[in-house]
DNA sequence: GCCAACGTTGGC
DNA sequence: GCCAACGTTGGC
């Protein structure tokens, strides 16, 4: 089982969406970039887990743990031209954009925040993507020890 | 709202 | 296939 971290914005849809939503279970949709587009669709798999990221934020930080309920199949948002995401050279039969559900495990107790990430980068959080700066993915894998390790300073 | 980082686009 | 311009992300 691997291990990801999915970045949102809480004022467009954050963890309380999630835990309010039906089976506190929703739809990735909308990843517009390709790298993360590969992640989605070639390595991520049921069962994995990830930490649910808020960004742009007063507080930006991991809010929560979400599983991965089902994996890859085409985005159909970037096939309706009224959605904000639509992509016009994506199409039924060949798509290019790819989503994942997810469904909210737990919130973490507090958030952890960017903040208290960054004081072990240079240590036990070492290389771990989202504390890279100018890093724009919004989906990335994460180190199992990093995993562990953030989930004991909760 | 600023601005650094960086992915994408498009001219050549 | 290079690279400058442009647009977007995201922390502050």
């Amino acid at each position: 089982m691997k291990h990801w971290l999915i970045k949102t914005e809480p004022s467009v849809f954050g963890i309380e969406d999630l835990a309010a939503a039906r089976g506190r279970t929703t739809s990735w949709e909308g990843v517009r970039n390709y790298q993360a587009r590969n992640l989605i669709r070639d390595e991520i798999r049921k069962g994995d887990q990830a930490f649910l990221y808020h960004s742009s934020c007063e507080q930006p930080g991991i809010a929560g743990i979400v599983s991965v309920t089902r994996a890859a199949y085409p985005d159909r948002t970037a096939l309706d031209p009224r959605d904000d995401h639509y992509d016009a050279g994506s199409s039924a039969a060949d798509p290019r954009w790819y989503t994942f559900d997810v469904k909210l495990v737990r919130r973490l107790k507090r958030i952890i925040t960017l903040d208290e990430l960054r004081k072990h980068a240079g240590a036990e959080l070492a290389g771990m993507i989202v504390l890279r700066a100018g890093n724009r993915l919004s989906v990335m894998p994460v180190e199992n020890a990093h995993w562990r390790f953030i989930i004991e300073l909760e």
